[in-house]
DNA sequence: ATTCCTTTTGACCTTTTGGTCAAAGCGGAG
DNA sequence: CTCCGCTTTGACCAAAAGGTCAAAAGGAAT
């Protein structure tokens, strides 16, 4: 559960080296499926030494949820009141997006452990994150209570945007397997694609 | 590897206990975070008893994700291509809907490994799943060739269905941790916005 | 160059894990 | 009742895993 509070040049380089090599790991094999010797080989130091910086394999797994989770939630955080309700969630749906291409493991770290139930980051969940969904979910109520946007449920718009934009990082090798070898990125179509989707969801009635 | 073939009553019985016993544990901690013990425990039996049945843990979860695949494919191949489209699509979705609410375990096998690279099933997606989807994504081209549905990606418009119904099973503790303790089931509410969005994503313009 | 604190490591310990095996228990066909 | 093949299990094994420790190595300020 510590944070290591890094000091020195070296600590700073190393723990940073184990957060790199850690996520890695772990993202692709789950917590329990990682271990602590794959970690410290991916991070090219020992294992005493890798234990010198965290206390524990879990200490290293706490580490990362908890500073990641931070960006994780940045592109919601983002979304204004003031400006285009469609070009606001428009804009935040791309961030997300972009997140999927851009750091597919973060993605996949988060998407091993709420799969498994959550046990480390329940409370996170039941926190942070849901003050902050409620905040917008709000907001977005507001905007359809004023017409400017179609009505649906803000918190189901809410979750269909994870739900889309994270698919392409966890479920990258599907998306290929599926499209073939030969097909181009899949990140500019899942774009349009997705730009399609929330604006015909969202633009309101011109006669209601 | 080797799928047992059940010959007498209680090989039938035991392969049953083991394989629910297998999906609860697989689904809930992946492969490599599952241990032969613990399934052993969940189907009360013995542990070197659970491995008369099968040879090994990897052969319990390869009987698992193959029994499984065809349940989990089942909905899409039951889309015909003569038939209303948007009502063929849309029963797609409730379909997989839900079979996110009545066998979430099985979702969560198949996210696990897919989030987790898909190593032992691969090559099932390269094959039987993508030609399942070529097939329908012609029929789905033809449905929006002949205006009967509004123009999208015919493969992102299945990824969508994908990803928009199994998060309700895969991210299901963080759906429940968002709308908090005192809200009701999620799954209604969920097929009426999934309702929403893709009639409003697939009809076509009336002008056009 | 000495000192003192930080960093690194080889050796080791305990527990967990996947899997084996020989022997005991059981059940139904004759 | 008595086989004989099917089923079950306690004991065991080797490898892997998380973690510890004392001692060696390194580095920077004096």
């Amino acid at each position: 559960m510590t944070k290591p509070v890094a000091r020195t040049r070296i600590q700073r380089k190393n723990i940073a080296l184990i957060s790199e090599a850690a996520l890695s790991v772990f993202s692709t094999y789950g917590f329990r499926g990682s271990t602590v010797d794959q970690i410290a080989k991916e991070a090219n130091l020992s294992k005493p030494n890798l234990l010198y910086y965290f206390p524990s394999k879990e200490a290293i797994h706490w580490h990362l949820l908890s500073t990641l989770m931070e960006t994780w939630l940045a592109p919601m955080q983002a979304m204004k009141d003031d400006g285009d309700p469609l070009e606001e969630i428009l804009t935040y749906m791309r961030r997300k997006l972009q997140m999927s291409r851009d750091h597919p493991r973060e993605s996949r770290l988060f998407a091993n452990e709420i799969v498994q139930g959550a046990p480390r980051i329940l409370e996170m969940l039941e926190t942070e994150l849901k003050d902050l969904v409620d905040e917008k979910a709000k907001v977005i109520e507001g905007w359809m209570a004023e017409g400017k946007l179609a009505r649906s449920d803000p918190y189901h718009l809410i979750f269909s945007i994870w739900s889309l934009t994270q698919h392409y990082a966890d479920f990258d090798v599907q998306v290929r397997a599926v499209l073939g070898p030969d097909h181009s990125d899949p990140f500019p179509e899942a774009e349009k694609y997705l730009t399609t989707l929330f604006t015909r969801l969202l633009t309101p009635d011109p006669a209601g």
